[in-house]
DNA sequence: TGCCAGGCCCTCTTTAGGGCCTT
């Protein structure tokens, strides 16, 4: 068992930040209880706004499917349902999280939980990964994927697959019974060249 | 006015610069 379930998630958006105007396209995110996914959640959003003609090849979402797609408002409503309080997760997190609140607070939401990075994490526990792009890690990992790349749903799925392949070799390489969310959130913030030291400590309890 | 991401991490480092990672 994971012994804690947490809400992985994966925004597409306008472009790299919400502080010069880009807004989210697409929500994707799955339940991750003990080890399985539980349940999924999906949606476009209509940004307001066209998107670039880089954003509909790196993507696929086309400003004609974003033109058909539910406001972001409605979309953000049920995504806040689904998350509850479940604490998030996602895939160079920094990125997600700063889309997550701009968009929460065009509807007078604030987020309550608390983030957990799985690219921050792979850097200091798969230090022999070729890359830390969820790509890379993917491939060096042989995750289980649908072969669909950068799609919220197909993303927030892949890096729940790599969230519990690190909780669960946690366990395995280092005798651990549990691994709570803050055990990851504290090896997150070790420094790289921390980690070797923490988690011996760690296996001594 | 004109510009515009932001944070982590390494190194030829800390009075800095550049690559990685997300779209």
């Amino acid at each position: 068992m994971g012994n804690f379930s947490v809400v992985v998630l994966d925004f597409e958006t306008t472009g790299l930040s919400p502080d010069c105007g880009d807004r989210a396209i697409e929500v994707g995110a799955v339940l991750v209880q003990g080890n399985r996914i539980t349940d999924r959640f999906q949606s476009l959003m209509n940004p307001g706004m066209r998107v670039s003609g880089f954003i509909e090849q790196y993507t696929g979402i086309t400003n004609e499917m974003l033109r058909s797609a539910p406001p972001a408002a409605e979309v953000m409503q049920r995504f806040a349902a689904f998350a509850g309080r479940h604490h998030l997760v996602a895939h160079n997190a920094s990125f997600d999280r700063r889309f997550l609140d701009s968009e929460l607070k065009r509807i007078s939401l604030t987020r309550q939980q608390e983030f957990a990075c799985s690219m921050l994490l792979s850097r200091r526990l798969n230090c022999d990964a070729p890359g830390h792009s969820l790509e890379a890690l993917v491939r060096y990992k042989k995750l289980t994927t649908s072969g669909v790349f950068h799609r919220a749903l197909a993303d927030a799925e892949m890096t729940a697959h790599l969230w519990v392949a690190m909780v669960e070799e946690l366990k395995r390489e280092h005798q651990l019974r549990v691994v709570p969310f803050e055990l990851m959130q504290r090896i997150m913030k070790v420094s790289k060249k921390g980690v070797p030291e923490f988690l011996r400590r760690l296996a001594q309890g």
